[in-house]
RNA sequence: GGAGAGGUGGCAGAGUGGUUGAAUGCACUGGUCUUGAAAACCAGCAUACGUGCAAGCGUAUCGAGGGUUCGAAUCCCUCCCUCUCCGCCA
């Protein structure tokens, strides 16, 4: 969300943000809006002080035994026109919020300009794509010569887009959580936390997910929505509150299934368990002060970009352009792995730096030292990694000619040892 | 799920209809005193919004939302949450 007064400040800005995003300009509609809502505070809030001062006179005059007939003929006018008022401006405040909270992150100004992913901005390339002297096997393949990976049963449990893996790809899975979470913890300063999957909506509108982006969402029958990416609880582990400038950053990391009914992209990526209704994904999450959170970006990146290096995937780092760029955010980088079997880098992490737009909507904010007014904080946050994907990243770059996988160096210990996942 | 208790400022904890945004204590900040520190004493110390060049003034907020009343932290209703006991359960 951003700052009503930025906007009657800045209209013209922030019409050509919305326009990079191909969002049509609003900010007439917002600043009048908002003129209309000070308009009727201000009436109010003049009437409300009168009957305050008045209904103190009746106290005062029924103390002293006087007649208060008159003065509380006026409080009761004044409560009629109150009412009225009140009503009004509980409308044009609530139409005013649910307008900002339909609007885009303002993106950074060196953003590369673009309508869609094919303009985002290719940084840098590590690693060369793995080279085969056999003919490859994608990862549904491979999982189909394991035995290890089972649409077809996960469909009759709960339908298109589940899998079910087992055995030592199953392990491998695993491996992977943990490995990342070890690496997020012991050398980036991360708090492992286990959040609830299940959240209100209040989380969701937090992060921004809500309003705009509800098919995106499972929803329960008791109003919990379960979360499609662990940014939702994690971002939101300090939603309310005011807290110290030594708190920050708070930083914190969490493997969590998500959950995402990808209602708009039906029909893309069918094939495989590239795109799932279910998966586990280690998030990075950072909380943290207004003037840290480039180099906190960075951090992140670090963070993410490490196990990639570790594990030995090729990928390439890419900076989102103005079309392309989430909702809350305002800088994005995203890596890409190797993926052999499609030939092509895909999406692995998404890593963000959305400024106070989120603290906004969650009202997260930290007193600065030496300074009386409270500021919002920045948040941040990255895949690191998803799991899912890192698996079949694995998978199908550590695969030998017979479909059998090596396991790669670091997840070893994770694996018991175990040098090759052969075919069973 | 059943029975009971309760949700007040950073914390503890008063306050059951009338200058109460809220006593008191602790914590915190500044000052006095002291060689320094402690103690003591004095002062300050919520958030958001509106208005104003500013100082300031005003409005709202005592879990949330409604209601009663001239006036509500205080009374009524609904919901949420926490705690204790019982039941159930991984």
């Amino acid at each position: 969300m951003l700052d009503i007064r930025w906007i009657c400040d800045n209209p013209k800005t922030f019409d050509k943000f919305l326009s990079q995003r191909g969002v049509s300009a609003a900010s007439s509609v917002l600043v009048d809006q908002d003129a209309k809502r000070r308009m009727i505070q201000s009436k109010l809030q003049k009437l409300q002080e009168r009957r305050n001062l008045a209904s103190k006179e009746i106290g005062k005059a029924k103390g002293q035994g006087l007649d208060t007939k008159i003065l509380i003929r006026e409080v009761g006018d004044l409560k009629e026109k109150i009412q009225v008022l009140e009503e009004e401006e509980k409308n044009v405040s609530e139409a005013l919020l649910n307008l900002l909270l339909s609007f885009p992150n303002n993106v950074d100004e060196d953003t590369p300009k673009g309508r869609n992913e094919d303009d985002n901005l290719e940084l840098r390339k590590v690693g060369t794509p793995t080279q085969f002297d056999f003919p490859v096997r994608d990862h549904v393949e491979i999982g189909e010569l394991l035995c290890e990976m089972d649409f077809k049963k996960a469909s009759g449990l709960s339908g298109s887009r589940f899998v079910i893996l087992s055995g030592a790809l199953a392990k491998l899975e695993r491996a992977l959580g943990s490995f990342m979470l070890d690496v997020h913890t012991r050398e980036f300063d991360f708090m492992e936390v286990i959040p609830p999957v299940l959240v209100k909506s209040d989380a969701l509108y937090g992060t921004g997910q809500l309003p705009k982006f509800k098919e995106d969402l499972f929803k329960t029958e008791e109003d919990l929505w379960l979360i499609p990416t662990a940014e939702v609880p994690l971002t939101n582990m300090h939603a309310g509150q005011i807290l110290s400038e030594e708190e920050l950053p708070a930083r914190f990391t969490a493997l969590t299934p998500c959950f995402r009914s990808e209602a708009g992209a039906a029909g893309k990526d069918t094939r495989g368990m590239l795109r799932q209704h279910q998966f586990n994904k280690v998030e990075l999450v950072s909380i943290c002060h207004p003037e840290k959170s480039q180099e906190e970006h960075e951090r992140i990146m670090e963070a993410a970009e490490e196990i990639l290096n570790r594990l030995n995937l090729p990928y390439r780092v890419m900076r989102l352009c103005t079309g392309d760029i989430g909702f809350s955010a305002k800088k994005t980088y995203d890596l890409e792995v190797w993926l052999p079997g499609q030939k092509k880098y895909r999406e692995i992490s998404s890593v963000s730096n959305c400024g106070d737009f989120q603290a906004r909507r969650m009202k997260t904010r930290f007193r600065p030292k030496e300074k009386k007014q409270t500021e919002f904080v920045h948040t941040l946050n990255g895949s690191g990694l998803a799991v899912g994907r890192c698996l079949i990243a694995v998978m199908e770059n550590y695969q030998n000619e017979d479909g059998s996988i090596r396991v790669p160096d670091a997840l070893k210990s994770y694996m018991d040892g175990l040098d090759v996942i052969n075919v069973g």
